[in-house]
DNA sequence: GTCTATATATCGATAGAC
DNA sequence: GTCTATCGATATATAGAC
């Protein structure tokens, strides 16, 4: 029964996760999750009341690859470049594994209904990494730039290329495989760019 | 009458292209299109067949938008570091006027059926600039990377703020015309990157 | 807990009057 | 060319048997 019950939900969890990344919220049909989980619609609003209900659970599973923790990686008292380089491997290798999850997460944020997301991401993140950088600028470590703006592009240069697979995989004639290792290659290229911008 | 025609018509396409770059096509309703252009869902069928057909025009338009002309740009000589700039400033200058075009143009390109939106993007760009690239760096004028990457992040780190548009305007409080601005500067902070990363 | 059957709502699309 | 009314398909959600 328990084990039963919670067995169903794993399942269930499973397959909403799998349609939703691929599809969003607005194309997704709870027919196609039933489907994918072995159930039938019925069994789906048993175990959650309703589509919105199943969404926002794996949405707040999610968001958390789309922004990562970086706790440990602000506690190791490396410097502004070393803590970005590490971020940047960090970051591409996660989303390489999880190569809907951009999308589905920007899909969800520009909903014009439901405006309420957005106020589950974390947005401490931009902050943690200006202020180790006005501790680096501050002793003539790192070249002068907008701290804000490096790090939107950081994480554009990062995010932004899974959100165009498609048109890249076209342009590039890449299979999935193949565009994994463009992305693993892409790691230490943007590293390198940060080396020039800051002057390290 | 054909007034009448060509103005109602007028009425349908900028209605439509209001919802569905709000919305995508999936979360589109013909009756919100209707009510915009101030009609009823029939005469949408009797001027558009269909909503596939009526999304299929919008987005053709649109596409040239999110993937732009740069013709005159490669044929007045300049290097590689002068066309980039010129790019990105150009890109930036038009995605502020049109900021729901890249959510639009990508969520598209990613629905899981119809893959076959991916066959209309222009994909000579990227080409186009690996070519010039490769004549500057020949003669020793920029420093060496990859330039296929390298376009790659420039067109990331113009196009995706648009996309996290609404996560930016929340963590630095903007509203529309603030998001234009930090866009707006944005531009010579990625002129600024170009220079440093290509050794200018 | 799990199923079948069905209610309820909404959407895209069409018929037919004017 | 434009409208009202409605069809037919499909979606989420629920009722009720087992």
């Amino acid at each position: 029964m328990k084990q039963q019950n919670s067995q169903t939900e794993e399942k269930i969890l499973e397959a909403a996760e799998q349609i939703f990344l691929r599809d969003g919220y607005g194309d997704a049909r709870m027919q196609d999750i039933a489907d994918l989980a072995g159930i039938n619609k019925a069994l789906l609003h048993y175990y959650f009341r309703s589509k919105d209900n199943l969404f926002e659970y794996i949405f707040e599973k999610k968001i958390s690859v789309m922004f990562p923790k970086m706790e440990e990686m602000f506690n190791q008292n490396l410097s502004f470049y070393e803590t970005t380089c590490a971020f940047i491997e960090k970051y591409i290798t996660l989303l390489n594994d999880n190569p809907y999850i951009p999308m589905f997460v920007m899909s969800t944020i520009n909903r014009a209904d439901r405006q309420d997301f957005i106020k589950k991401l974390p947005i401490g993140l931009i902050q943690k990494f200006a202020e180790l950088y006005f501790k680096d600028f501050s002793v003539g470590k790192v070249r002068e730039v907008n701290p804000a703006q490096l790090i939107i592009s950081v994480m554009s240069m990062c995010a932004f290329p899974f959100i165009a697979r498609p048109v890249i995989k076209e342009i590039t004639k890449a299979d999935d495989e193949q565009f994994k290792a463009i992305m693993q290659f892409r790691i230490s290229e943007i590293q390198l760019y940060l080396k020039y911008i800051l002057n390290q």
